[in-house]
DNA sequence: GAGCACGTGTTTGTATGCAGAGTGGCTTCA
DNA sequence: TGAAGCCACTCTGCATACAAACACGTGCTC
């Protein structure tokens, strides 16, 4: 059964995912639960779930505003991703099953011809995201497989932002990861995924870095 | 301000962690609300925060009940922890400032005589607890020292149960995490970490089965 | 001209009411 | 006697209403 919060929840989350939020800006209550079709009770119960994941934030007596990604923060949310997803794949060499890592492989080779130059930002970003949730789910833990999730859900604006002429290296470093996986390599597959993952983040760093001396300084609350 | 959404929140997920709610318990709104001497609305705000936090489930049509803790779930979450707190230890390493390490220093000294027996387990669970936290906070990323609190609730009822007669271990674990970090040792602070987290890990999972095996079984939703 | 006070319109915070789904017990029938 | 269906009661799901807090613009004072 899907409820009138679930759906609110899954709309919203969609949207402070998307970035349909300004950094910063706050959320009307009552015209966003007009737009959703249903009324501002469901909303804010769906807004408090995605408070406690971190994509949105409460100020008493001011209401709901989208969570604005500072640099700060972009390192913290780096490095917790990078603590989560180099556990994953340790726990990942240990417990892949031989069936788990073929279909990782097929993966890899049905979209290799997606990673070529022109392919939107946006489409490259998911197919990373879709790869490293196919590595957290082979460690065969759901509560972290979840905690990546949200992590990436967090970042995405940002990688849209700086995934850009990376797109060969990125699926370089993808097969990187599941050779030593295969090779149940658990060094080498660590090592791997956080050489990854830090790649990714200083991209990321100085993207937000340049958004933020040229463009537009988000106004911080608190 | 304080709202009495956030009072409902401070003191559900108190109750939650505290496990004064059966697991696996269906939570009566109603009466809680009366109990807690709010109305109903901001008690449903603040239990889906709990929602996502992992305190609590929700369950569509049935409404909101205690997550129970299976050995799945502990082996899941003791994994999480392992994989946050190994990390906050390595940027407590890098980070960790002369002064931040005198107060654990001073801190570590000053409740030793607390490691006695006879010391009631949730004391001891605490004070353990509270270790931890402060060096998951030389880290200096709130995000990973957010996720490595919320990882301690939802684990705490059963290290009430399971910390017994390890009083001295305990203890002697955490000077060994400390040592190590002021000899600014990445390696060995981990290795220090995770062998402690590890050992913690397994007196819960015998706690649990024991649980399971002669007392009690939950019931499990889904 | 700058700053403060006031008032109005807007938005949030919470209580309440009602519809409908869920639950459990009772009856009835095989 | 056991199981299935029905009925009544309870509880959740959600909309709405109202009070209180906030934001902003205007005008007054220094």
């Amino acid at each position: 059964m899907s409820t009138s919060v679930d759906l609110a929840y899954e709309q919203v989350r969609k949207m402070a995912a998307n970035f349909e939020f300004k950094p910063a800006e706050r959320i009307n209550e009552t015209e966003l639960s007009k737009r959703l079709g249903a009324s501002r009770t469901p909303l804010r119960e769906a807004m408090n779930r995605l408070v406690a994941e971190g994509l949105l934030v409460f100020e008493g007596g001011r209401g709901f505003f989208c969570q604005s990604l500072n640099p700060d923060l972009l390192v913290h949310l780096y490095e917790l991703r990078e603590a989560l997803e180099t556990s994953a794949v340790r726990l990942a060499v240990e417990r892949a099953t031989g069936e788990q890592l073929q279909d990782i492989e097929r993966y890899l080779s049905n979209i290799a011809p997606r990673y070529i130059d022109g392919t939107p930002a946006r489409e490259i970003v998911s197919l990373d995201e879709e790869f490293h949730l196919k590595i957290a789910s082979l460690a065969g833990n759901p509560e972290l497989q979840n905690m990546i999730e949200l992590t990436y859900e967090r970042i995405r604006y940002v990688r849209w932002i700086a995934m850009r002429d990376k797109i060969d290296i990125t699926h370089a470093a993808h097969q990187g990861i599941y050779e030593a996986i295969k090779a149940r390599d658990v060094d080498a597959a660590i090592d791997a995924m956080r050489e990854h993952i830090r790649t990714s983040h200083e991209e990321a760093i100085d993207t937000v870095e340049k958004a933020y001396s040229q463009l537009y300084v988000p106004r911080q609350q608190n």
